[in-house]
DNA sequence: TGACAATTGAATGTCTGACAATTAAAAACA
DNA sequence: TGTTTTTAATTGTCAGACATTCAATTGTCA
């Protein structure tokens, strides 16, 4: 059984694609072992390298793993939340830092993505979760914190606002969008006013999420994104102005 | 400048790793052409196919692009939101059909995500999102339509209403969440009566976005919501019977 | 001089063939 | 029978070569 490959585009690539569509297709199973390279090779009709090229692009998805030895192979890979997240992260990341996406519409991306997960929060919160908001904000009211510290302590708090959803699809799909406005947010100088002020409406969130009060909650969060928003405002008009 | 590794994990891995860090580090800019293949061998003390496979582990994540000839070589890529949207679908689908995400907590995050572009849509969805919704709803009203193509036409109304937001990060984010529950919804058998109800649904809220009201909107999906779980419900429960 | 064609060189893409490292299973042995 | 050794299969890496592509250079002619 040969399969066909184009002539102009790069056959690694083909490959690649080829192998990708049996995965999501279903056709290949998980856990279950692809053909060895050799066998791809004349599957294929070209190379060992450049099966393995193709091999390589497929496991840098995480599509699939490779093991040594005897009973070795390429397997295909049960992706799991955690590499997911990775991916999502690294991929949201690049997105916002290359392409000039302003800070305002990442934040009311962000946001409204938050928002979507009040209501559930604030019926499936678990105490767990809420402890660790309320470490979060006990964090960010310490004097002498860094800036770059307070920003780690206010993602670990939406991340667990976050989880409180319990629904760890909605987890995946917002771990990229709240992680990658960080080094966004880096950028801002938080004075000890901005921050008292922050730290405010975060507690709000965890009361009313406390009191499963989605409104009140829904209600803060509005205000902490308009905040932060005239906040980065002001920081790009000052940057401007320097220059 | 010979960068040094580990014995134990394979070689690719690393240099695509140390690679991967200097892109993210800002170490390397977007458009900046990376070391030869040749220089790399040097450079990591590596033979040739080993670079390469490196490379295309990088190229797979859209990190970097190659191009042939004179003045070729691996350039630093600026990752587009076409190239992003599909990264996020790819592992989105893969996510949800390889770790058995009932199809209750998929939907659920899908509309919450939705409902969270809803304000945002009705204030700025443009007369040609409008267009396009009620095209796809034109056709899904069509008798003879195929359970796969309602669906694809049910995935094309509803990114018309996440781009309707205007806001390229959540259309990115969202086109994840929508594509990757299609697989799951291709599941259900939807019956003429079915279908008229969520035709009915996709008017409602085509015409409050019309009308730019949320609020009405937002009702609407949120009851197409409830009304998709319980199809989804009643298919299990076929199926379970069944076997 | 200026425009177009041919050449060249640098870079990636692919191939062949080989050896090393790893690992599970089979074989040998006590 | 239980343990150790061997073996075979498979991926990881290397070396060297040729093919292909493409831009810059060079050459040619009007």
């Amino acid at each position: 059984m040969k399969t066909e490959l184009e002539q102009n585009r790069d056959l690694s690539v083909q490959i690649a694609e080829a192998i990708r569509d049996a995965i999501m297709d279903g056709g290949l199973l998980v856990d279950e072992r692809l053909p060895s390279e050799a066998e791809l090779c004349e599957k294929f009709g070209v190379s060992r390298p450049t099966v393995r090229e193709a091999l390589k692009r497929l496991a840098a998805q995480n599509l699939i793993r490779t093991q040594r030895g005897a009973s070795g192979g390429a397997f295909v890979n049960r992706i799991s939340f955690e590499e997911a997240y990775g991916q999502q992260i690294t991929t949201s990341t690049l997105l916002l830092s290359m392409n000039e996406v302003d800070f305002e519409t990442a934040c009311e991306a962000r946001y409204a993505l938050e928002r979507a997960c009040v209501d559930l929060s604030a019926q499936r919160r678990t105490a767990d979760q809420l402890a660790t908001m309320r470490a979060e904000i006990h964090r960010q009211a310490q004097p002498g914190l860094s800036d770059e510290a307070f920003c780690a302590s206010d993602v670990a708090f939406h991340r667990a606002l976050v989880d409180g959803a319990g629904n760890p699809v909605l987890s995946y799909q917002l771990a990229g969008a709240v992680e990658a406005t960080q080094p966004l947010m880096n950028m801002i100088t938080f004075t000890t006013r901005d921050r008292n002020r922050i730290v405010a409406f975060h507690t709000t969130i965890a009361d009313a999420l406390d009191a499963r009060d989605s409104q009140t909650a829904d209600k803060a969060l509005e205000q902490l994104a308009d905040y932060t928003s005239s906040l980065a405002r002001e920081a790009m008009e000052r940057r401007h102005k320097a220059t």
